[in-house]
Order: C-alpha cells, then sequence, then structure tokens
RNA sequence: GUGGUCGUAGCUCAGCUGGUAGAGCACUCGGUUGUGGUCCGAGAUGUCGCGGGUUCGAGCCCCGUCGAUCACCCCA
C-alpha cells in the first residue's frame, strides 16, 4: 500500500506487469498482425507534437484540443503537447516526407502511448494505449471496407464476441455544411440549459449523444446527416454496406453517431463492446478529406482508425477469454549448490546463444525451491545440474508437464532439445 | 472540471455500539541427506493511505488531503 512519501504512478495511467502485461503484449501483437497482414507498413512517430498540429488538425473547437490536451513549453520556449490521437501526426509525417509522392495509397500501422487530461475511469486513462492504421490517398469504398475488416479481423482473431459494429456517412463538406444548418434551426426550437446550448452551439452532434431521456427524446425526431448527403456520399455509403455484407462482417447504421474530432467526413464506424462500462468503444475511425490539404499538403482523402488496446484487455477479460501467454520459457536450470552456479549459467548462455529460453534458479535455494522455481516459471523442461552430473556428463532431462525423466548427456543438450524445439534453434 | 462510493499484510478481504489487528491465497523453510504440481507442519509480513482534531484510549467518530473506483462531460 502507498506509505508516506512513497512514490506512485501519476493519476490516471494505466500499468501492465506480469502476468497481466502478457495480456496486453498478446492483444497489441494481435492487432499489429492484423494490420500487417492487410499489407500496412509500420510508422513510428514522436508523442509529442508541435501544439498547433492538433490546434489545426484536431479542431480547436472539439474538446481534446480545448481542454483535454497535455501542453508545455519546451526550453526553447516552443508549444509543445503530448499526442492526443494519431492521426494528426502521420499526416504531417507524411507531408513533410513526401510519402505521398509515390504510389497510393500509402498504408501504414502505429501503435504507442496517447495523452488526454481527463478524469480517469473505468477504461478511460490518461495515458492510454492505441494501435491504428491510415490509408492515404485514396477516396474509394473498397478501401473503407479493409479499413474496417482489419480491426474486425483482429477482434474475432482474440476471440471477441460481445461487439457491435456500428456504422454511418458523414457525408462531404457540402452535405455536412447543408445539414448543420438545418440541425441548428432544429435544436434552437428545444428549450436547453445553458451548458446544454453551449455544448450544441460548439457542435451541434453532440446533442445525439446525449445520456438522459428528455434530451433524448427530443432529439428522436430531429432530422439526420443521412437525409441529407450528395448523390456521391449516398451512392459510396451504400457501396460500403454491400461490401461489409460480402465479407460477413456484421453492423448496424447508427444514423446518430457522433465523432468526436472535427476532421471525419464520408464513412466512419465505431466498434462498441458490450461488456464494459460507460466508455464502451474499442476502436472508431472514419475517412477524413480536408486534413492533408488544411496541414498544408496535397488534397488527399484517407481513411483510418484507433483501437484502444487498453480496452481490448478490458473486453478479453469481460469475455473471460484466456489468451495465451506470450511469456514461453524452453527449459529451467536447477543448480545444486554454489560451486555448479557457475557451470549452469555458461551452460544457460550457450543454449541461450542457440535460441533457445532458458531461465536458472538463482540464489541459495533448496533443491525443492529450485524446482518449484522451475515449476512456476512455465518451463516445458527442468534440468538439475550438481557435483555429479558436472562429473559425469549425465543429467536427467525433466519433462514438466508429464514429470518423465530421461538421462541425457549434458555435452548433447542443444541437439536433444534441437528436437523439441526445431523453431526455436537456430544455426549458429 | 462536477458528483457518489471506497482506502486494513504482496493479493482478496474480515474487524460487532471506539479498548492499540486477523483469515484465505501467495511467499520462505521443513516433513522426503538430490527433483515441482497434492497433502501436513512451521515461519516472515502491516507506523490500518497521509495530516490534523475529539477522547483516558481511534482501524472504527470529525475535518482536510492524496489516491482508487464509478458516473456526468468526453472518448480509445
Amino acid at each position: 500500500m502507498a506509505k508516506g512519501q512513497q512514490l506512485q504512478a501519476p493519476k490516471g495511467v494505466s500499468e501492465y506487469f506480469p502476468d497481466r502485461s502478457n495480456t496486453f503484449e498478446y492483444v497489441r501483437d494481435c492487432l499489429i498482425e492484423s494490420a500487417k497482414n492487410s499489407g500496412y507498413q509500420l510508422i513510428e512517430l514522436p508523442v509529442f507534437e508541435d501544439t498547433e498540429l492538433f490546434k489545426r488538425g484536431v479542431g480547436e473547437s472539439t474538446d481534446v484540443v480545448s481542454k483535454e490536451m497535455y501542453t508545455f513549453e519546451d526550453r526553447g520556449g516552443r508549444s509543445i503537447t503530448l499526442r492526443p490521437e494519431g492521426t494528426a501526426g502521420v499526416m504531417r509525417s507524411v507531408i513533410e516526407h513526401n510519402l505521398d509522392r509515390g504510389q497510393l495509397p500509402v498504408k501504414v500501422w502505429y501503435s504507442g502511448q496517447f495523452f488526454r487530461a481527463e478524469r480517469p475511469q473505468a477504461g478511460r486513462y490518461r495515458q492510454f494505449y492505441q494501435v491504428g492504421i491510415e490509408a492515404i490517398g485514396l477516396d474509394d469504398p473498397e478501401i473503407d471496407v479493409e479499413v474496417i475488416a482489419v480491426a474486425d479481423r483482429a477482434f474475432r482473431a482474440l476471440g471477441l464476441k460481445n461487439y457491435s459494429l456500428e456504422i454511418t456517412s458523414l457525408g462531404d463538406k457540402a452535405s455536412r455544411d447543408a445539414y448543420t444548418k438545418v440541425l441548428r434551426e432544429y435544436i434552437a426550437k428545444l428549450s436547453l440549459d445553458d451548458e446544454t446550448a453551449q455544448r450544441a452551439a460548439i457542435n451541434p452532434l453532440r446533442l445525439f449523444d446525449d445520456k438522459r431521456e428528455e434530451v433524448k427524446a427530443a432529439m428522436q425526431a430531429a432530422p439526420t446527416l443521412m437525409d441529407y448527403l450528395t448523390p456521391e456520399s449516398r451512392e459510396s455509403f451504400e457501396r460500403v454496406k454491400t461490401l461489409l455484407t460480402a465479407l460477413g462482417i456484421n453492423y448496424e447504421v447508427n444514423k446518430r453517431m457522433v465523432r468526436g474530432l472535427d476532421y471525419y467526413t464520408g464513412t466512419a464506424f465505431e466498434f462498441v463492446h458490450h461488456g464494459l462500462g460507460a466508455q464502451s468503444g474499442i476502436g472508431g475511425g472514419g475517412r477524413y478529406d480536408g486534413l492533408m490539404a488544411e496541414l498544408g499538403g496535397a488534397e488527399l482523402s484517407g481513411i483510418g482508425f484507433g483501437i484502444g488496446v487498453d480496452r481490448c484487455v478490458l473486453a478479453c477479460e469481460s469475455e473471460g477469454i484466456s489468451l495465451p501467454s506470450t511469456f514461453t520459457l524452453d527449459l529451467f536450470i536447477v543448480p545444486m549448490s554454489i560451486q555448479t552456479k557457475a557451470q549452469s549459467l555458461l551452460l544457460a548462455e550457450r543454449l541461450r546463444e542457440s535460441g533457445l529460453k532458458v531461465d536458472i534458479a538463482y540464489g541459495d535455494r533448496s533443491l525443492k525451491g529450485g524446482m518449484k522455481a522451475a515449476d512456476k516459471s512455465g518451463a516445458r523442461f527442468s534440468i538439475v545440474i550438481g557435483e555429479d552430473e558436472l562429473a559425469s556428463d549425465l543429467a536427467t532431462l525433466k519433462n514438466m508437464k508429464t514429470g518423465d525423466g530421461s538421462s541425457i548427456k549434458i555435452s548433447t543438450l542443444h541437439e536433444k532439445l534441437r528436437d523439441y524445439f526445431p523453431e526455436t534453434i537456430g544455426d549458429r
């Protein structure tokens, strides 16, 4: 427990340590794997950027920018901000390094920490981990569906079932402007309290997300964006739906979906898990038409998503899914005495160099203690190294699962283990 | 930023209307002079989140503070 002056982690951060860190690692890698399988390549970016990037990219009217950013001045007097989301940074890098000059679309994935200074709650942290992808330079329903499929495939690979996909179309800028005008007129006729009215003034779409029954009821009859889509937007959205069905991906059209970042246009989607608390979105994203140009780049459209790794871990736990451990050991060595510890370490290093995963019982433990350590390590085999073994070069290789032991020559242990782990042993 | 609940051993928690701490799990050692998982025995562990107040006496009551948690707001 926290004692007096004991240091503790900053408020609202999530930490993963054994054994739970294995779950985190597995989930993250699974998401990344899915992106790689669809041809996305790594883009590794800084966690802090010029504050201006987010103000222009994400939008100053958004909550994320107006009150949730970790912003500070560096020693050169520059305003720096810890990234609250990933897309703006990717765009900046693409523009800065002319990544869009070659074949399109540019397909990249990223993963890492993001920061928002919010009040923490279930599934919402001030530092959170996200895996995301972006496909830039192509406005096409097929790529929209591919992006959605990357996320859906990853969730299925994790074994998740209790989630659903919601999609909508936010239309192009023309559709959006026409609609917003009508919606503002509708909202103006409602009698709302000051705070709510202020929220509506910033972004009228927000009211669709209000949790209060009276507001929900009032918004029930509100016009929806779907009715104001241009023919092109409508046709594109129809194609997205058709393709999702063809891929066997279930979805629900949510005409009232709200996206918190200003740059979204066209296809927008959100994966919602039903076993979490109030923060139920495990991943979401959509198309952005004006973002690149806004940041000084070409007039290129793009689409991407961000998936919350922390929330996916919680989702797996809520469904009782037990993921394979990312930590595995092939062999655990138990030295009998202080005299054999050094020899054991040499043996371990030799085996490790050939690609085996090997650990040793350190400290002056009893044989029983050493074997308990071997047991808990989860290693598939154990071997006790004592004076006798070193003198005779004979030891018992024990299968920890079955309990069977077979006598082997220590000098040929490498070859013996090669039979069991052909995939891990390299030719060195 | 606003509100509810909570803060006792590494973990999960018990502790009646105030009388200075306990269980299970985990851990270490032993029962089995050199082979784990089951079983049995023994042992170690806390300034009861922190600070102040009331009291002869506070884990328990009061105030503050920090943290956690859940919800609003917002979102991954």
